[in-house]
DNA sequence: TGAAATGTTGGGGCG
DNA sequence: ACGCCCCAACATTTC
């Protein structure tokens, strides 16, 4: 067999810990690696899109480092690689799965299209740690709690990461290449673009010395420091995992060396419990898929969301006149990420304080955010709006002024990213208004606007809305009733 | 990976 | 010296 094998990438940008092109290599036949500007790469959000195309230049340089190319072409995914085969002769066609409901629709369309021309599919682990249907309850059900999942998950060993290749021997012909730059991948950033570049961290040489460097320092006191705004206590890895740049085996390895280096290291060991958060959101993507456009509850369905509306609007702005909730939409902005503390506060303030629908927030960080992940934006919106996995049983508000308290203490975080008041405000702060669209004419010399609303008066009306629907019916309140029951029912006379 | 209400404790002021 | 009150700080309970 001297036919080229098409190695088909996506979410898997790199050489190192790609189960993929290792056994591409191993196979010792020619390589002729595709990326596809196909819809589900050319329809999603801005920020995402362009950040794609990064990581897609970057492993571009990477594969030139084994006289290998990527060739790029743009269309329906299942058309190209039948062209594409049809031109090299390739018969077989590889990819690495993927595992949300939009992507697995596609490769399903694309597996039944190729083999019906006749073409051998082959699909690889590498985009989690686990496979879905390997992290399963002693009943065969799915985990819809973290905490057992994280115990059943963590309890197991998981393959190791394979190295990355040599040598992929490249086929006899090139076939030709769209040019990347004609994918105008950028053109939905506008000013953004200029803003945000300076704070990535694009490709695999970077993803790695991002790991390395969070080992070398802030992994010890993750656990302590991980949810403080006003420190960058954390890896910033989600960047690069989101594009594949890193696998998560990688990162595995690493933390179980550490762990057997210095066992119980409660920061190495916090920072293991975030990458299996990452895990449980791609495998309830996978059996519960409906998470990422409906309720994961149904009885959330009848839940008084607002729709999209004006107070929203102010909050993409980032003029809530909440300073913390600003702070985090500008930092989102300017930085194309957000800390994950500023995301569960922003988010709820939308879903509770504003009482807007969670895919109002959720679409508005599938466009802004260069971490995007489907997966893991879906669970995180449903988390905090309630209506997800992992639901306590009370109805969580945040108080965005008792957040700032707490993890941004000094106030360093908000004097960041917030201009207005400010003398000689920060350049993060003042590159919010050179960011956001000339149109809404704003100004850091303007007076920073006034609260949208009252933070108590809001809170009530958030927790009449729950205990009228969700709250009425949710489990606790059930099982208190009963046991209340059982203690009049089974006292003795 | 919440917040507020409620309960407990202990120190200091003061009669 | 003592009891009382107040309140902050912390812990626990409740939603």
């Amino acid at each position: 067999m001297d036919t080229p094998l098409v190695v088909w990438f996506r979410r898997d940008l790199r050489l190192d810990d790609n189960p993929m092109l290792f056994a591409a290599a191993a196979s010792g036949r020619p390589v002729l690696p595709v990326f596809i500007a196909d819809p589900l790469v050319m329809r999603i959000g801005a920020a995402p899109r362009w950040r794609w195309g990064l990581a897609v230049e970057a492993f571009s340089r990477r594969l030139a480092g084994l006289q290998q190319r990527l060739i790029l072409r743009s269309g329906d995914a299942a058309e190209v690689l039948t062209t594409l085969a049809r031109e090299t002769g390739a018969r077989e066609v590889w990819w690495s799965r993927l595992y949300d409901k939009d992507a697995r629709a596609r490769d399903l369309k694309v597996e039944t299209a190729l083999q019906k021309h006749g073409l051998k599919i082959k699909t690889f682990p590498g985009h989690v740690l686990a496979e879905p249907w390997e992290v399963m309850t002693q009943a065969g059900d799915y985990f819809r709690v973290y905490t057992p999942f994280w115990r059943a998950l963590s309890a197991r060993e998981w393959p190791s990461p394979t190295p990355a290749p040599k040598a992929l021997r490249p086929p006899a012909q090139w076939p030709a290449s769209e040019r990347l730059e004609d994918w105008r991948l950028e053109v939905g950033m506008k000013r953004g673009a200029a803003v945000v570049r300076p704070f990535l961290a694009v490709g695999e040489d970077a993803a790695l010395s991002r790991l390395n460097a969070f080992f070398a320092g802030p992994a010890r006191q993750y656990h302590a420091l991980r949810d403080r705004l006003d420190l960058n206590a954390t890896s910033g890895l989600s960047e690069n995992l989101t594009y594949g740049e890193i696998g998560v085996r990688r990162i595995w390895a690493v933390i179980q060396a550490e762990l057997a280096a210095r066992p119980g290291d409660r920061g190495v060991e916090a920072f293991a419990r975030e990458i299996v958060w990452r895990e449980f959101a791609h495998h309830l993507a996978f059996h519960s898929p409906h998470i990422v456009t409906e309720n994961w509850r149904a009885e959330w369905n009848q839940f008084p969301w607002r729709p999209d509306n004006a107070d929203a609007e102010a909050w993409r702005r980032g003029l809530t006149g909440e300073p913390l909730v600003d702070a985090g939409i500008r930092e989102l902005w300017v930085t194309g990420r957000m800390h994950n503390r500023a995301r569960m506060v922003t988010a709820s303030y939308l879903t509770k304080h504003l009482l807007t629908h969670w895919k109002v927030g959720a679409d508005f960080f599938a466009e802004m955010l260069v971490d995007w992940d489907p997966a893991s934006n879906a669970m995180g919106w449903q988390w905090v709006a309630g209506s997800g996995p992992d639901a306590a049983p009370y109805f969580r508000i945040f108080n965005p002024a008792l957040q700032a308290e707490k993890f941004d203490p000094a106030g360093t975080y908000r004097r960041a990213f917030l201009a207005e008041g400010q003398a000689s405000p920060p350049r993060t702060a003042l590159a919010f208004f050179e960011a956001v669209p000339r149109s809404w004419q704003l100004d850091p010399t303007k007076p920073y606007p006034r609260p949208l609303v009252d933070l108590a008066a809001a809170r009530e009306r958030a927790l009449a809305a729950w205990q009228a629907g969700p709250g009425a019916t949710a489990s606790h309140t059930a099982a208190k009733n009963s046991r209340a029951f059982e203690t009049k029912a089974c006292k003795p006379a």
